[in-house]
DNA sequence: GCTTGAGCTGGAGTGCGCTCCAGCCGCTAG
DNA sequence: CTAGCGGCTGGAGCGCACTCCAGCTCAAGC
């Protein structure tokens, strides 16, 4: 697979797929004769699980380690769980502050409809 | 209040408050005799419910533009109530996904955990 | 009355995560 | 055989949200 077959398929740039490349999140793939890239396809499940961890907020320089300790192979299994699972308490931590902030949104909103209701009948 | 003790109180620096009145997301506070800034407590909790929105995802060119509508006063409280409640559906669609990353990430600690099994012992 | 520390301004610099560019090569279609 | 497209490299540039700096003023404590 070329890399722009690649980026359609993924939805990331051609420039982006190389920026991965070089700061290390994605291994440096095999070249065709001409010296292009050429994925193998295992590399889309790779990309949307590293899209996952930065969707939801694991930073650059973390990822790059993750996928540091995967190419080192079977022997940071129990490394890699130990980042999963940090990232995934850092997860249920967002999800409670996010539900803080939804029920801070909605009292925002009850009082001004409140408001509004004062302003449209200012004689009430 | 002077300036340093606003950032004390609201745990942003110094410089953050004075950038956050260049940009118009704090109003200019009056000035003593001195030219200083001197704050009054009430844009504690203003400060308090920006960071909220800015901890939640909201943009800051959004924040501005609720902080110019909130400067207009009354009439632009149907556009503020608007500008809320379309961030709390940000904010909802936000914690879907992380939910889902959640389950997702207890995938792959199983995954992981059954893996690091299999190489302790794989003559199983 | 002098030092110290807080505050002032306008502008430059930073870190992250891309994004774009110049200048090049090589395959394929017309 | 040549135009066009996709790919290549190394490096510069960008948008966001701050953060830092030089060089200054001012008020208060010793």
């Amino acid at each position: 697979m070329k890399i722009g077959e690649l980026a359609r398929q993924t939805g990331l740039s051609v420039d982006t797929l190389r920026f991965y490349e070089r700061i290390g999140l994605i291994q440096r793939p095999a070249r065709d004769a001409g010296g292009r890239r050429d994925y193998d396809p295992a590399v889309l499940d790779w990309i949307a699980f590293l899209g996952r961890l930065a969707a939801t907020g694991m930073r650059q320089a973390d990822r790059v380690r993750y996928a540091a300790l995967r190419r080192q192979g079977d022997a940071t299994l129990a490394a890699r769980r130990a980042m999963i699972e940090a990232h995934r308490t850092t997860i249920a931590a967002r999800v409670a502050e996010l539900n803080a902030a939804l029920a801070l949104m909605d009292d925002k909103i009850e009082t001004y409809r409140r408001m509004e209701a004062e302003h449209d009948r200012p004689t009430s």
